[in-house]
RNA sequence: CGGGACGUAGCGCAGCUUGGUAGCGCGCAUCGUUCGGGACGAUGAGGUCGCGGGUUCAAAUCCCGCCGUCCCGACCA
């Protein structure tokens, strides 16, 4: 490609309404632009990026057994009123009618429609499958952010496997693990991989791939020494046993005007620190009120009580709601002597005496209080959120907890999916059984974006050769230069007959222009042609990652690049 | 959905408080000089001031409504 042909619309100043580093260059480096919130037009660079991602992750599936379908991204709601999710995803389904007065959606996802497919699996002898498609998704994100990182429309290589059985399915559990590992390699990111909740989606197990970044929506707790990693929202850590005093002590009610936090109740007189005081959360797990109980300088982790409670939903209670349950208001509230009421209680606490929580009565609290002697527990359980440097419960080192983007996810979902919807086969006794599903998604502009937050400097992006537009750009300093266009052109033919994707800056530009905006748009070579090199038959070669530039003979440059980019 | 900010030329912004001429930088076009790290000079093109309504002799500017975009939060297989 020539440059001065092509349409490269490179920005100087960064847009305006740009913060994240991937949107912000994807954007200045003239790769997409955005047609409205969520909704980016891939401009040519953008999509040749596009086109390599998805093609690496095709050659990874294909090579653990994957065919490749299309479904359609256009669905009668009607299969989806059948599962309920146009009910449970409403909020994210676009939904619409079609010029007859059809019910429609444009697809969020497309387990329904594999599933109408695979209802044609009808025998143990034509398992195991591995299905897949790279499809656009719809979902009407209430809030669409961070450029291409969360958008409402983008592309997902979506995979679904059917097996006889659970060791069928972690075989290709693993397969998936595998080829995803080296999926996210390739597009040169350092995933990790992590234990995630499985939350309201069932099943028996899912792995989530992290990518650490600080426009990262996730949270991810990792140990460096032991290789622990799991998303916070199931994350487990150890802390130190707090020593309570010995002796006897009696529940005993004291007044704390004025106190409200737990940060209060350490400054007053006669309150205790932090960690000696029970923190009494009131929250609703879908429709039951319930107390929860930590330790006063943790804090709760919503997802872990979803998991342990085995509910959908969680929300804080109200202060109305609390007043009505307790008779007091925040900063004051307690669970001992309170009756009736499911009250969760963080392992945290376990044997701890002497403790100091809320009275139930507003300026009012109680110390002396035996966890397990003077509060009815109903349930005991890990609901604490993890901080970084607490303790690895595998091997005790600190943990480091950092934000990351979820850059892919597999699931085992066992029958949870095939019962309800009905995929079954007819085993080797004749019985119909449900077939063993897993399902498994990288978002493919995402990974074009995490791409960019991994690898780019204060100059621009940096590609991993092998997602890069083009490998090589050879830029003209002097296109006027009969010499130099002489030269430039023949590596430039010389390059494409080699195999190698070229960017030949052949624009009447300054050089200053045409080196900034070769390292604005990342690619990972550059050789440069100028009047002083031909002189002496060299031209200039420098590597876009490390700044290096070393002098070439003309004769020898097509061999070192074809070389480098193997 | 709650909170905040913003909307003026392709991009980045000023002008709005105190109503009257729509401006700057970059980019773009032509010419000239330049040419190894975002050149310089000259000339020029380009704007429904987000949309609708109101106040006024007069609205980018004041008032009302709406729409859109971003950020924080809620939400999110």
């Amino acid at each position: 490609m020539r440059w001065s042909q092509a349409f490269i619309p490179t920005l100087r100043d960064d847009p305006a309404d740009a913060e994240a580093v991937s949107h912000r260059l994807l954007v200045r480096a003239g790769y997409i632009r955005q047609l409205m919130s969520g909704i980016y037009s891939m401009l040519p660079l953008g999509q040749r990026v596009r086109a390599k991602v998805m093609n690496i992750i095709r050659e990874e599936i294909d090579a653990i057994g994957g065919q490749e379908f299309l479904l359609p991204q256009l669905h009668p709601k009607e299969i989806w009123d059948r599962t309920g999710r146009s009910e449970t995803m409403s909020d994210i389904m676009m939904s619409f009618e079609d010029n007859k007065g059809a019910a429609v959606v444009l697809g969020p996802t497309h387990e329904e429609i594999f599933a109408t497919v695979s209802s044609e699996l009808n025998s143990y002898k034509q398992l195991p499958q591995l299905w897949y498609h790279i499809q656009t998704k719809f979902r009407d994100e209430a809030r669409p952010k961070s450029g291409l990182l969360r958008v409402r429309e983008f592309t997902m290589k979506d995979s679904y496997t059917f097996d006889l059985d659970f060791d069928g399915l972690d075989i290709q559990f693993d397969r998936h693990y595998a080829a995803y590992v080296r999926i996210f390699e390739r597009l040169g990111m350092n995933a990790v991989a992590v234990a995630a909740s499985s939350g309201a989606m069932g099943g028996k197990e899912s792995v989530e791939f992290m990518v650490a970044s600080d426009v990262g929506e996730d949270e991810v707790a990792h140990c460096d020494a032991c290789g622990y990693a799991a998303n916070v929202e199931t994350a487990s850590s150890s802390v130190p046993d707090i020593e309570d005093p010995d002796g006897e002590f009696a529940v005993e009610r004291f007044p704390t005007p004025g106190v409200r936090t737990i940060a209060d109740l350490e400054g007053f007189a006669g309150g205790a620190l932090a960690d000696r005081q029970i923190k009494t959360l009131v929250y609703f797990l879908d429709d039951e009120i319930v107390l929860v109980l930590l330790r006063g300088d943790h804090g709760l982790q919503e997802q872990k009580l979803l998991d342990v409670t085995q509910t959908t939903r969680s929300r804080p209670a109200q202060s109305d709601e609390i007043m009505a349950l307790l008779g007091a208001e925040a900063g004051s509230l307690g669970a001992v002597g309170v009756d009736g009421v499911r009250v969760i209680a963080d392992e945290g606490l376990r044997g701890r005496r002497s403790m100091t929580t809320g009275a139930n009565e507003n300026d009012f609290h109680v110390r002396g209080v035996d966890v397990e002697r003077d509060i009815v527990i109903s349930q005991w359980a890990d609901v604490r959120a993890v901080v970084d440097g607490e303790h690895c419960v595998e091997c005790g080192n600190p943990l480091k907890v950092f934000t990351a983007i979820e850059v892919g996810h597999i699931f085992k979902l066992g029958t949870f999916y095939a019962e309800p919807l009905g995929v079954t086969v007819l085993d080797k006794d004749g019985k119909t059984v449900p077939v063993v599903m897993g399902s498994y998604g990288i978002g493919v502009e995402r990974n074009m974006a995490a791409s960019v937050e991994a690898n780019h400097d204060d100059k621009g992006i940096v590609w991993p050769a092998e997602i890069a537009p083009f490998h090589v750009v050879i830029t003209v300093l002097r296109p006027d230069d009969e010499a130099s266009i002489e030269v430039s052109e023949k590596l430039y033919s010389e390059l494409i007959e080699a195999g190698v994707e070229v960017l030949l800056d052949d624009r009447d530009e300054r050089p200053g222009v045409k080196f900034k905006d070769a390292e604005l748009i990342g690619v990972p070579f550059r050789i440069t042609v100028g009047p002083r090199g031909i002189d002496n038959g060299v031209v200039e070669f420098v590597t876009r990652k490390s700044g290096e530039s070393t002098e070439v003979a003309f004769d020898e440059i097509v061999s070192e690049v074809v070389r480098l980019l193997r």
